[in-house]
RNA sequence: GGAUAGGUGGCCGAGUGGUUGAAGGCACCGGUCUCGAAAACCGGCGUACCGGCAACGGUAUCGUGAGUUCGAAUCUCACCCUGUCCGCCA
């Protein structure tokens, strides 16, 4: 969420934000109508609040001469005529207020300067690693999965449907493995702090994070409860210190948690869905860092390394993309993506979106933290990503690892956590 | 799910419908004292919004939202959360 006073004082940046993103077009008129209804609502304020402290006035006489014994009848009748006014002036200011609102949460964050103009097709490669096996040399997971007893896809539909995904001996082992893999990196080596944090969250937390109001179709939701299935553990982390002032010494602080992640796709129905490639639910590690606006860019940095060295560690070859303004998602100032080689399926797969987010998401679920002692609050920075989203791991792993007699040689770092060196 | 007791500032804790942003204490910050520290004493100390270059002024805020009233932390209703007891349950 924007502050109303940038785009009041600097509506062109807010233009050019959008701009940046292609967006210009769908969002200039909803600017212009924020800065209306901005206008609108000082002028209300100030009518309503004139009148109040006409109000507390005459009432505090009112008080006085009551308790001296004296009539204040006059003074009453003035008050009760203020109170009317002040009601139905309220009731302009509350329909002024709730439209700005509703437009504030709309507008996606503005871009960071180093992010290149344009759509996805705008997309910088920064960095990679290891050297990519050439594409169909190996069979697809899906088809090394079936055959090794990993992946029992039929029976997942069954159950629940497609998209849904059973795994059966090692390949359940691999997922609790890769899982521990993971968090012991993440908290005995990059110092994050584990949680274990709920799958389902309220409407104020999917808001907090940016989830809402744009994307409800894209989440489960529970029928008789309030609820949504999180999409990612981003969710209950970040608003873990929605409407806290943290301490400004505890900063950065970093957490992680395991989370199952559940998604609809529903904008993406047949689009690169087989095996593991898409599915609804998953499991995956979060990383989330909170800051000080001025460590962001930084901090931003650090996390993504610390999303790549679990590929590294598994000996994945993969890329880091910089996403072109146009493909940065809703929340974020700029994002990396990490995409892993799987030479089965021949394609590069996103396996880790690692974002700094600004004080955009701070602003909605309201996160600061006091610099130091008697400063005025600031809203934090933070930041986040997967490290990493099992499925497309699991899928790069079974192809790039396979074996011409059909088996899959582990990577060592993962041996100790699945006590195999080769899963056949 | 039923019954019952509660939700006040960073924390604890007063508060009769009328100058209550809210006593008191703790914590914290600054100062005096001290070689230094502690203690003691003095002062300061929530957040947000509106106006103003600023000084400052105004408004709101006692779980949330409505309502009663000239006026609500205080009264009414609904909801949320917490404690306790009962029931159910992995």
């Amino acid at each position: 969420m924007h502050d109303i006073r940038m785009v009041r004082e600097n509506a062109d940046a807010l233009r050019e934000g959008m701009r940046r993103r292609g967006k210009l077009e769908q969002f200039a008129p909803i600017i212009d109508r924020a800065l209306e209804l901005d206008q609108d609502r000082r002028t209300t304020i100030q009518a309503v609040e004139e009148r109040k402290a006409a109000r507390n006035t005459a009432s505090q006489e009112v008080g006085r001469r009551k308790k001296a014994g004296e009539n204040a009848d006059d003074l009453m009748a003035n008050t009760r005529a203020l109170g009317e006014e002040i009601t139905r002036l309220e009731a302009e200011l509350a329909a002024s207020q709730g439209e700005l609102d509703a437009i504030l949460l709309e507008f996606p964050n503005i871009t960071a300067l180093d992010v290149p103009e344009g759509d996805e097709t705008a997309n910088v490669v920064a960095r990679s690693w290891g050297t990519p096996m050439a594409a169909g040399t190996v069979r697809p997971h899906w088809e090394i999965g079936e055959a090794l007893g990993l992946l029992d896809l039929p029976r997942g539909a069954k159950i629940s449907g497609s998209g849904f995904i059973v795994y059966r001996g090692m390949g359940a082992r691999l997922q609790r493995a890769l899982l521990n893999l993971m968090l012991d990196l993440h908290t005995q080596q990059h110092g994050y702090e584990e949680a274990w944090v709920p799958l389902f969250v309220n409407r104020t937390s999917m808001l907090g994070t940016g989830q809402l109001p744009k994307f409800e179709e894209d989440m489960y939701a529970l029928r008789d409860d309030a609820l949504f299935a999180i999409p990612t553990a981003e969710v209950p982390l970040t608003n873990l210190f929605g409407e806290e002032i943290l301490d400004g010494s505890a900063l950065p602080h970093a957490m992680t948690a395991f989370s199952a992640c559940f998604r609809r796709e529903a904008g993406a129905a047949g689009k690169d869905t087989r095996g593991l490639l898409r599915v609804h639910q998953f499991d995956k590690v979060e990383l989330v860092r909170f800051c000080a606006p001025e460590d962001s860019a930084e901090q931003h940095e650090l996390l993504t390394s610390h999303a790549e060295k679990v590929l590294q560690l598994l000996g994945l070859p993969y890329r880091v993309l910089l996403l072109a303004a146009g493909d940065t998602g809703f929340s974020s100032a700029k994002t990396y993506d990490l995409e892993v080689f799987a030479p089965g399926v021949g394609k590069w797969l996103e396996v880790s979106s690692c974002s700094n987010f600004g004080d955009f998401q701070a602003r909605r679920a309201n996160i600061r933290y006091r610099p130091a002692a008697g400063e005025k609050p600031r809203f934090v920075h933070t930041i986040n990503g997967s490290a990493l989203a099992l499925p497309r791991v699991v899928a790069a792993l079974l192809e790039q690892y396979q074996q011409p007699d059909g088996t899959v040689l582990v990577p060592e770092a993962l041996r100790p956590y699945l006590g195999t060196d080769r899963i056949s």
